[in-house]
Formats: C-alpha cells, structure tokens, sequence
DNA sequence: TGTAATGTTTACCAATCGGTCAAATTATCT
DNA sequence: AGATAATTTGACCGATTGGTAAACATTACA
C-alpha cells in the first residue's frame, strides 16, 4: 500500500528527493507568477511532467506545497542580511549588501516573487515568521547601523528605513521586472541593466549616506 | 427587457453610478489582495452586498471589472509623475514627489497592491500600456533629470534607475505593509512611520544626489 | 527470483468556478 | 395609476477546482 509522503517519518528514498525537488520547482514556476488562490495542483502537476495524484502523493495538499517552498525560500533569503557584518567597513557592507541582494534578484527572481505574492495577500502563511525571526535579525543589525551612526562612521538615519529601502529597490528589479523592462525599452533590457542598477544605487546609498571615506 | 451595461451607449442612471462605484470598490478589495486569478466573482459579490447574476449585470465579466479598475488606477497613479515639473526646482521637484507617492502608499495602497499584483503575473493586461504611454512619460521626465545633470543641478545619476528607486520605496509602504508592520513592531507601526519614512527617504535622495542648495 | 513496499495512473467525487436565463421586483415617466 | 424600462435574484449550466480510491506498475531487497 502506498504511504503518502507526509506520513513517513522514515528516511527519503532516491525517488522520493527527486520527484520533490522536481515538483518544488515546477510549484515555484506557477505560484511566483499567480499566488497561492491563483495557482491550481493541475499547473504544477503539468509543468512537473506528472499527473495530479501524483503530485499530490509527495504533498498531500496545495498549502503543504506552498508551504515547504516559502520555508525554503525564507531561509535563503535572509542570507544576505544575515552576512551583514558589525565588524566590517560601513560603506564596504552596505556596497556589497546591495550587490548580493541585486544579484539574488537577477538569479533568483521567482523566489522574490514568491514572497513578494505572499506579502500582497497579507503574510497569511508566515506572519509569525515575520514577527519573530525576521524582526529579531532585523533589529540587531539595526542596531549595528545605529552604532555606525554613534561612531560619526555615518550619517544618522532611521536603520530600519534603511533596511526597507535596501529590500525595495533591490527587489523591484525581479517582482516588476516587466515594467522595468518595458520602460527600459529593448535597448536596455539586457542583463547590462542590473549593472546599471548596481551602479546607481551604490551611488545612491552610499553618497546618500555620506559615509566617510577611510 | 434587461440591456446589459456593456450595450449601453446613452448616457448612465443613477442606479448605475452608484452600483458601479460599489462593484469597482469591492472588486479592488478582492483583487488587490488575491490577483487576478485568485478572485473570485462571488468574493466581489459578498463584499459588494449584492447577488453574483447582479454584479454581472454591470460588468459582464471578471475581465471587464478588472479592465476597468486598472484603467482607472493607471491613470490616477500616474498623476505625480506628470505633475513632476521641469521648470522646477530640482530639490523641491524631487521632494514632493517622493512626498506624493508616499502619500498616495498610505492613501491608496489597494490601489499600489492592484497594480502590483499586476506586475508580478507579468502585466498580462497592460503590457500595452507600460511600452506605450508610461514608457513616453518615463523617457520625458528622464530627460528632464539628464538636464538638470546637464546645468550641474544634481549628481550625474542614470535617471531611469532614480525613477525605479523612486517607486520601489515608497510602494514598499503599501504593497509590504505587513512585513514593514512585523518588523518595525507595534510601537512603531502607527501612522507615524509614514512620516519617518519621508524624513530619511527625502535625506537619502537629496544627499544622495549632492543637490546644491539655492 | 519472489515479494513486499513504493510509485503511478485512471476514474471519480463534491464543491466551486465564471457565466446564463427567465421570472420577479422596482424605478421611471406620462 | 398604468405602462414601460431598468434592476435584482434563484435556479441552473458546463468546466474546473482540490482531493480520494483503488487498481496497476515499478522498485528495492531478501
């Protein structure tokens, strides 16, 4: 008889690690672009290559799908922040912040617009998340931009303003890539145009920010 | 016999002003958070207060309802951007836009959540309007910027990249309301965090850019 | 190789989807 | 008031939704 997959407490079988990871894949396709309500199990079952029952032997519901892909994607998109370094140069950090949050932006675009579905509709599944985790490491890091401020190192600035500005314009190049790239025109819809950005906002933020120089 | 609202070509009763407005109101609570594809007629039904059969005498279909409310939000939400004045100065002109749109995040942030969630499924229904009338609007107002760069006014800067940064942070306010909520914590999720964000967003820019002031 | 566990699919279910229809109700105008 | 047009709704339609049951196929392992 078969065991569905949340059932199992025992180790994963080759198939089992394969097929999740293809269906994972193909999930993050279909609810990046239509949100959790707008996604169907017979979208991703197709984009997957497989049938719908068989999808859902892996995942026994939509939400539990949706749920393992944000867990993952919440994760990984903290690394960023998470790199941040008390100890490192303010202008140094902040530079290289921007570029692995624009780089994640460019490579991982589905994963921002995952989570920025997920935002739209009110966090419904990771609330807590946010509230916990998130605002812990978000508030000792602003607390790191605040000692900057104290050691003249920076101009005083809110931290966490800070720290929203970074997330939006880095983000905005994967969640409205589209009308990024109809402004931009054919010219410059390239991927030159996440250097562009990089340019500029290291410009922005740092001048911005009239970081001395050491 | 009943002469749905499509076939209309005389002019509107009252009745149907008044209907319409309900409809369009409910069906951008429904859409702004949910997407497109998420919604539901009968969701919008609900919220209006109406049958589902009655709120398609209005509009005859999903699409027609959406068609109309993006119409109507794309050309309001463009508005800051048009009264964006060359013959300005570049430090006010700045200011208050950043001012405008940060007004119109906490004002109207279904509205900023509508053309998001447009955004990310790829602008499916405006993908017209992005390359025609937006894009023009965009390349008028970068020129302007590239001038006022020109005369030495501001910091050489891709104007293009200004804009994004523009709208990124300052549509974080409403299209990530809940994450900004979590993160700044209940003391600081009042109203008041508009205000904050305005102070260290018009410091950002106007330092960033090295304004030179009159 | 045999067999038990794992993996896959066809057929199906009740609920919900967008939308229609005709009948009933209400507003408008003379 | 009465006729006519505008509005509203309950019943309904076929398609799609998330999910299940059970038969079938494949794999892993003794």
């Amino acid at each position: 008889m078969a065991i569905p997959r949340a059932a199992r407490t025992q180790r994963r079988t080759r198939i089992q690690e394969e097929k999740e990871e293809i269906i994972l894949e193909a999930a993050l396709d279909v609810f990046s672009v239509s949100g959790f309500r707008g996604s169907t199990i017979d979208q991703i079952a197709e984009v997957a290559g497989m049938s719908k029952p068989n999808v859902l032997y892996y995942f026994r519901t939509k939400e539990a799908m949706h749920r393992a892909l944000i867990d993952r994607v919440l994760f990984t998109w903290l690394e960023p922040l998470r790199a941040f370094d008390s100890n490192g140069d303010p202008e140094s950090e902040i530079r290289s912040y921007i570029r692995r949050k624009l780089e994640m932006a460019r490579d991982f675009p589905r994963e921002s617009r995952l989570f920025a579905n997920e935002m739209l509709q009110g966090a419904p599944h990771v609330e807590d998340e946010l509230r916990g985790p998130l605002k812990a490491l978000v508030d000792e890091k602003a607390e790191v931009i605040r000692s900057w401020a104290r050691a003249g190192k920076i101009t005083k600035c809110d931290p966490y303003h800070l720290i929203f500005s970074i997330w939006s314009t880095t983000q905005h190049y994967a969640d409205f890539d589209v009308q990024v790239r109809a402004v931009l025109g054919q010219d410059h819809s390239g991927e030159g145009r996440f250097e562009d950005a990089a340019r500029y906002l290291e410009q922005l933020f740092v001048d911005g920010l009239r970081i001395r120089h050491t």
